[in-house]
DNA sequence: TTCCGTGATGTAACCCGTTACATTCTTATT
DNA sequence: AATAAGAATGTAACGGGTTACATCACGGAA
């Protein structure tokens, strides 16, 4: 590692870059005085605060946030740690989380980790060693070297899309499992009895493993086929075409995520089978182009962004009031569009 | 502002978290050679090296980054100010910048400002507070303000989205204006005479701006119809229904921006229109499913991954290695698929 | 006039990892 | 065995904002 100090942090002319202490001098008054008007203490006569306010401006005085941070040890920021900017449904939960951070004065630091629960736990350590006062992770399965790391140094820490309050962290989310089994009694409801569903990878992925899960028990008697593919368009695309190449087709499609029932709904259209009127399709998400394709996408609405916002809502909680962070049950609700009908009679 | 210091720095026991002397008092050693391991510096005998390192197991300890980032001066962390990140073409971005960071040692902040350019000078100065080393904004129009707080404060920024090399900062994008004037270009080879454009609101989005002005340009003799819109598929879907119901219809239709010409698919097959038979569709982005949809979009296809690792790479080689930071010009080329075709016999 | 209280301000220690410089220990050379 | 050269380690100052505690000024009460 090289470390020719640059001359970065000064100002012109080499100076030094100026601290309280050339703002203490500058207006012969002391550091704490200076101090005190920069944390707009109250015991501070108006005209002497005036003072210290022109100086700083003067000067170009910004303090240090490494020494503020070394003195409170406070750093003002929270970690979290997605598993890729590349789907929506985390980047509208960031979107939320950031916003509700940046309302109460904290900064988020972000970082991905696409390469499963061994890259997370890095890039955890990572961002603790930066100073993250606060973390938030994806989902309940993690490398069990991170929630030690996490408990051993007392890391207020939510984990989001999921709701386990058993679980030894807080966790934030919806009833993954449930929310399947209703979407599969919703499909059940309209009359369809020969079902498939298209998923994303099992693998280290606990929302799609309960989802499926939900699905399965939500099948009750029937025997739907699960196809599991990549979990992008393309991945809808592909899965559907192997179902419409393999075997009898089912009157109902249920897509374990709207990126999937996208891709759905480009293959069906592309080989002319009508949605809803030879195949329902159904999502989970609820995507914001869900309310506008062709046909409507009847799907779930998961609160992914007021998600972002409790989470973040609640480590400020904690961190500003010390107030315990409690698990909580976002409600989600079947939203039923146009792409959802009972199946065809011949069927 | 509260500022009840909790024990949550504190081990078990109200013992304080061990710093670097008690890693010294422990072993024996001094607080440089615990310095040196922590670096990994060479002139460390192995053995020591075994008990120090012990000894921080033992312990638990973790060096304190705000003391480090005060004695040298570096924060290892960048900013990036981005108006929102529920537009893949930002989220995209940043997972390039986020992983090239990450491979340096660096991370990332972010911060969000939906609000236009008042509130991205704000949020700029809050995440400065934070103390990050390098700044990634999008765009060329900023707050005269914000211009002048970097450049007072030497703060290593790059500009995105954009290719500007006579600006004052460092840019890094591509040509939007000749793209969209290429895409025009495109349309007309292909024998559109009557072409109209839907892009979003221009209002202090100087990416609109050009694109819309290289259409212009583009459509040489031509008078293309445009259609400005919100920049989401809802937005593409309205423009689209008016451009419908408006006067005689266009045989091409360049959608400035990949969303909007997916709203234009889904409207236009709810009309019966076909794609491209009876209209042509050309997008801007090429979003991951721009390859997939039906039909698939002839479009831009926009190296925005690339863009996000050559902005934090250049920032990267700024800081480490005191480099320049060039403005860079990246190429995009247009990417043709099935949904555009010459103009039907008719027209 | 003297004494107390309150509010404003000052002094100096502290947070903790880093590093210039000093010192001590090795090892090689003659 | 003595000494130089180099490697390993130690000492102490430093960075800059915060804050406990000390001090001071001023107004009112006795």
């Amino acid at each position: 590692m090289d470390d020719k100090r640059s001359d970065r942090a000064n100002g012109p002319r080499g100076s030094k870059r100026p601290g309280v202490r050339a703002i203490a001098k500058a207006t012969g008054l002391s550091v704490a005085t200076v101090s005190r008007v920069l944390n707009d203490a109250t015991n501070v006569r108006a005209d002497t605060r005036a003072r210290v306010t022109a100086a700083m401006r003067d000067l170009g005085f910004r303090p240090n946030p490494a020494a503020r941070a070394l003195s409170t040890n406070r750093t003002r920021t929270i970690g979290a740690v997605v598993p890729t900017l590349s789907h929506s449904i985390f980047t509208r939960f960031l979107d939320g989380a950031e916003q509700e951070l940046a309302r109460h004065g904290y900064a988020l630091v972000l970082a991905t980790a696409e390469l499963g629960r061994a890259q997370e736990f890095q890039r955890v350590k990572e961002i603790m060693n930066l100073g993250v006062e606060g973390l938030i992770v994806s989902g309940a399965t993690h490398d069990p070297g991170l929630l030690e790391l996490i408990s051993s140094q007392h890391l207020p820490t939510v984990c989001i899309s999921i709701y386990q309050p058993e679980f030894e962290l807080a966790t934030i989310g919806y009833d993954n499992e449930d929310l399947a089994f209703r979407a599969m009694g919703f499909l059940r409801e309209l009359g369809h009895r020969s079902i498939a569903v298209i998923h994303g990878p099992q693998e280290e992925n606990d929302r799609t493993q309960l989802r499926v899960k939900g699905a399965k028990r939500g099948a009750k008697g029937l025997k739907p086929r699960f196809f599991e593919t990549s979990l992008d368009v393309g991945g809808g695309v592909e899965a559907t075409a192997r179902m419409l190449t393999g075997g009898q087709r089912p009157t109902a499609l249920l897509c374990v995520s709207d990126v999937l029932a996208m891709g759905a709904l480009f293959e069906l259209s592309r080989h002319g089978v009508k949605v809803p009127e030879d195949v329902s399709v159904m999502g989970f998400d609820d995507l914001d182009w869900a309310g506008v394709s062709t046909p409507p996408l009847t799907t779930i609405r998961l609160p992914t962004k007021s998600m972002g916002r409790r989470a973040a809502g609640a480590l400020v909680e904690n961190l500003d009031h010390n107030k315990p962070i409690p698990s909580e049950l976002l409600d989600a609700e079947i939203v039923v569009r146009e792409s959802t009908a009972p199946p065809p009679k011949g069927a």
